[in-house]
DNA sequence: CCCTACCTTAGACAGTGTCTAAGTCAACAG
DNA sequence: CTGTTGACTTAGACACTGTCTAAGGTAGGG
């Protein structure tokens, strides 16, 4: 993944300073921020970077498929640099909290041709929802509060 | 479905004009409606309805079951008259056009123990993705003017 | 027919994402 | 190394989706 550059570099990609942090927020931890916290992450690494700029090259890597985007929730979509590696993704319906996960057989296997109406299925997003384990003990001792998702966390 | 009402009676719900339009809005086609799309044509029979009851109505349809949510874009939420049948969404990539689908096999089933991380996985959602015939035909005749996703139509 | 707790309303507000016009600069040619 | 140029970045306005509040309205029980 610390070749990203190179890749855009082949691309003919200006590389300009703002995708540089852009790109190394992604290559940090394989976690699922959103554009705005990539942007503050960016930010502190170039405070001058804007905005628009985030949103522009996320599009982009997203467009040549080196970042996947991800809708858990009805918020902020999520972007993804585990890009280079299919798997779906398992969210806590209390914290938000979101994790990769590998089915053990291809999902799309589970669609049968009867069920496809002549579309071209080509991809399959899988998202299992649940309580974390940290969610689920609160809960037990709580029985109030439940399903009030604070903000996602990975 | 129709006995929607008489389920609401059931659980102490006030009758108001407003929730039994949106109720009947929700009652024709199986669609998925986006909440403005289901006010708009909720004021159609009941001009001075507003979006914010729209909303209300919708989340606590949501919340006792007899809707279900659903995010396919990254877009406005849709709502899903289908509860009480189990089944999963297939999207066209281009026109947005949304089919309900039934895999052969309960998707819940794909997730190993160990893939499970100690979570209580209770629900899965599934989005297959592709082209519908329509489209497909228009992107083989014309290969540019792709992956423009139209506003949702189904 | 009256009460009152629950419901609806208009509109302000917040979060997320897009767009534009003007300025800037990475990359390349010379 | 330097000049040129088209791609890139910027601030901020704008659009869309959803939430909230305070004030007024009404369904349904008595
Ligand atoms: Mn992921
Ligand atoms: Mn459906
Ligand atoms: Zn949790
Ligand atoms: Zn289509």
């Amino acid at each position: 993944m610390s070749d990203l550059l190179a890749r855009l570099r082949a691309r003919r990609w200006r590389l300009t300073a703002q995708r540089r942090v852009v790109a190394q927020v992604l290559d940090g931890d394989h976690v699922h921020f959103t554009a705005d916290e990539i942007h503050a992450r960016a930010a502190a690494l170039l405070p001058e970077i804007s905005r628009a700029t985030v949103y522009n090259t996320l599009g982009e890597l997203v467009a040549i498929g080196e970042v996947l985007e991800v809708s858990t929730d009805g918020r902020a979509k999520r972007y993804d640099p585990n890009a280079h590696h299919a798997h779906q993704h398992l969210v806590c319906d209390s914290c938000g909290t979101i994790r990769d996960v590998h089915p053990s057989v291809d999902p799309l296997a589970g669609l049968p041709a009867a069920e496809r109406y002549g579309f071209t299925v080509s991809r399959v997003a899988v998202t299992y929802r649940g309580l974390c384990p940290d969610c689920a003990a609160r809960s037990a001792a709580d029985p109030a509060a439940d399903s009030a998702p604070a903000r996602a966390k990975a």
